[in-house]
DNA sequence: CATGGTGTTTGATCTGCATCAATGCGGGCT
DNA sequence: AGCCCGCATTGATGCAGATCAAACACCATG
């Protein structure tokens, strides 16, 4: 399972960083933790785990991007999640995943070994809680997302895609700073349900219009959040949990 | 939380009928599950839960079909979840979900008290855990699904849509029955991200190929399965988990 | 048996996005 | 500097599926 970004997700004061994980711990909990827990690091693009494969580990994002992808035979590829720092990576109860797990930029796991980690799911109920907690946000945002794939123009999903890294880039300050654009043309395009072309002519357009900026290709500003959100297509509070 | 159909959730010697709540279940705990137990009913196209509202009780699927769907402000629906029988409906530890519940056939629904249920779930891990599998069977299903809706074509929709009811209904002996068609075709198309017109071209495209018939607008038989897993565009043994 | 209502099929046309193709841009290398 | 290579943009064209519209099947009801 993956987990959906969010302040509540964070705990910097604790060694392995996840609220998710250990913000209820008491002190021998976190010890048994610290002892099972170990750092994976992975390149920009390189595969962090294949469908279908094992899964050894369940682990935690500590920096860096990566995404779950699905692929046809016939290389269709959609995307199926998105990890970011403190988004979490494992299934209680499963042994495989039937979907890709790739860095699209330098990653690094705070990985847990899989069976003393169980166990001390199956121990304590608080971290049961905390799973079943992740995994109907989780539900929440696929099902936003299939909302998305489902009935949106390419315009609302580009800005949908965009307002989303606003929200979790949570910017505090009114500053307008370039906020990380994470992905490719072709990696959002995968997440989006669209082609690389695609995405570009609309990211050109909301950019001829002055909605956003792109200082590079990485990055982008927001001029006009109240356009932005109007082209999501949603509801005022509404909106993509991921 | 719903979840997919299958063969394990079904426990016909129970009194609540769900292996889902009750296969480990001891007697004391069926008798407590027994007495917060309370069977509502609803007419076909009538609501049985609305976005936002307070979810009162977890529930089980008895008898019918129930979508769960999601409405933009202009009127563009988008299907996110479907229930047959023996489905769950239900989120430990939340009380809202912003999605509609409708009754898409005549349902008769098996309904457990919010609160009185929550503890028991917390009291019991492997009924936690088993709550926790749902969640994660729903998981999967949503991301095939949202393969589906990103990625493939309106043929492949249908043919993948025609290929989960026949996994669904489990048919025993191969005499080629009629299968339960459930949806509309307005119903379908919310399901597949389509118009209802695309769906009716696309079916009888099929039927002209002589990979099914549809006896009456409610049922179909399958003629080919073999054409019709080609024409899901899904490899051997992949597909819909739904 | 006509009547109306609902859901379905089929046809004609339109359009948004995919596809095919060329050009542009920036960053790393020799 | 000059070159290349990966990624991005932009343009031209085609097509799958949406949209608009009409006919049709089925069922209930008077």
């Amino acid at each position: 399972m993956t987990v959906v970004f969010n302040e509540r997700n964070k705990c910097s004061s604790c060694p392995i960083r996840h609220r998710a994980v250990c913000a209820r711990c008491d002190d021998d909990e976190l010890a048994l933790l610290e002892q099972i827990k170990v750092y994976r690091s992975f390149e920009a693009g390189q595969p962090i785990h294949w469908r279908g494969d094992e899964l050894t580990h369940f682990s935690s994002l500590v920096s860096g991007i990566a995404a779950l992808t699905k692929t046809m035979e016939d290389g269709r590829t959609q995307m199926v999640g998105l990890l970011l720092p403190s988004d979490f990576v494992g299934r209680p109860g499963r042994d495989t995943v039937d979907f890709d797990v790739t860095a699209t930029s330098d990653v690094t796991l705070c990985c847990f070994k899989r069976q003393p980690f169980e166990e001390i799911v199956e121990a304590t109920p608080h971290v049961a809680q905390r799973m079943m907690e992740m995994a109907l946000d989780e539900l929440d945002a696929a099902r936003d997302w299939m909302v998305l794939l489902g009935r949106k123009t390419a315009r609302e999903k580009i800005a949908t895609f965009l307002e989303m890294l606003v929200r979790r880039s949570h910017v505090e300050n009114m500053s307008i700073p370039a906020i990380d654009l994470p992905l490719t043309r072709e990696e959002i395009a995968n997440f989006l349900g669209l082609t690389l072309e695609t995405v570009s002519r609309q990211m050109s357009a909301l950019k001829k219009e002055g909605v956003v900026s792109f200082p590079d290709r990485r990055h982008f500003e927001v001029l006009d959040l109240a356009a932005l959100h109007d082209a999501t297509g949603d509801d005022a509070d509404g909106g993509m949990i991921v």
